[in-house]
DNA sequence: GTAACAATGTTACTGGTGATAACTTATGTC
DNA sequence: GACATAAGTTATCACCAGTAACATTGTTAC
């Protein structure tokens, strides 16, 4: 149709499309949450149409469970990264870890669980990613517990209480909802030792040992 | 301008708008989640224009936050309803209730735990009834200690625990990151147990004894 | 080298959304 | 009964996700 002879830098095919439209609704994300990523913008910003986009992500909730799945690798590897060598020490650390890691990325972390954004069973690669990172938590408690140092009760009930509380705490302090903000790492050591040593006062406890 | 004879009904003054709109939007919200609430259909269905239901709510979050609060209120009545006669019983009780209620009530939970769709700060009568149902929770726990059952420590810092605990179990349930969804009640009772004798073995616990 | 094909872009369009502006009608008060 | 106000109306804007049909480019087979 153009006549004009200049060979004028074919943008046609960008590309490195799906990586950059990645990227980049990453740093929205995390920026302003994933309400904010809209697909045309997305297209417009990096400079290309809409439909173009759906080349590489069958649907915007694909690209949303593309950046979750992003978000558990790499609570995982944080989680990887504790020292496992002491079973208490361990146990405290992975809590304060997770917990450190929403409050780094709110907006990631609440995509990640935002089970109405993004509902299990849907996008395969999400529920692998996820059952990632829980792992790391799990092996952490079986660990202790073959080492003796916690209860020997079932696995899956102390992982579902382990895990319930430092997700009830990231979402919770990440919304807001606790006080004392930024005495935030004394807060979390301290539920995570309440999980750990029970909230029951000494003498209730030793009732118990008196009437065995 | 019309010069039809017939009274013709006159709807023009609905009489009952917001009322029903709430109503309309609390089912849809419970079938389908708060992503399906469209005020446009919500108009539609009630038999009304669109533009009519902003005479009553500001915006669309506005009415979200509306069902929010009605489900705070809701939550912290069956709160209210538990024995509080004995501590331990009165501190497993609410969390069973609590995370019943959650499940229950699964998209009104995520409305009002949602904090993207809903942050706080915002709405000021929702922040209050969060507040209120939060409260029946504290107070339970200040009961227990006061009574001597829960050990002596600072009341915010076993809140934090104790909330966490059972809103990430209610998160995780919800969103079906638990197994075994049947043996729920079980799965609650034993989580929140935990959390109240601690998670120790028992040899590890006494070696602490002896060194005082 | 060229023809066929697959990959990856494009424009044009549909149907749906929240929200606002300007207008109309019913209701309650003096 | 006049009239202010509350509560509807239609018309319109700007945005969105997603689809269809077409265009361009890169690759592979002959």
């Amino acid at each position: 149709m153009s006549v004009s002879s200049t060979p004028l830098k074919t943008n046609y095919h960008h590309g490195d499309l799906p990586q950059q439209a990645h990227q980049l609704a990453l740093e929205i994300l995390r920026e302003h949450g994933d309400a904010a990523i809209s697909l045309r913008a997305l297209a417009k910003q990096i400079g290309v149409s809409a439909p173009a986009l759906y080349r590489h992500f069958i649907d915007r909730d694909s690209l949303l469970a593309e950046l979750a799945v992003t978000g558990f690798e790499a609570l995982r590897a944080r989680l990887l990264a504790v020292d496992q060598s002491d079973p208490r020490r361990a146990l405290i650390d992975i809590g304060l870890v997770y917990v450190s890691f929403a409050r780094d990325e709110p907006n990631l972390y609440r995509l990640m669980f935002g089970g109405r954004v993004l509902p299990k069973g849907i996008h395969p690669r999400l529920d692998i990613a996820g059952k990632g990172a829980f792992q790391v938590l799990e092996d952490t408690i079986a660990q202790a517990q073959a080492a003796g140092y916690v209860k020997p009760i079932s696995l899956s009930l102390m992982t579902a209480a382990a895990w319930s509380l430092v997700h009830g705490l990231s979402q919770l302090s990440i919304d807001g909802h606790l006080p004392s903000t930024k005495a935030e790492p004394h807060l979390t050591q301290g539920v995570v030792t309440l999980l750990l040593d029970g909230s029951i006062a000494e003498n209730k406890q030793h009732k118990k040992d008196t009437t065995s």
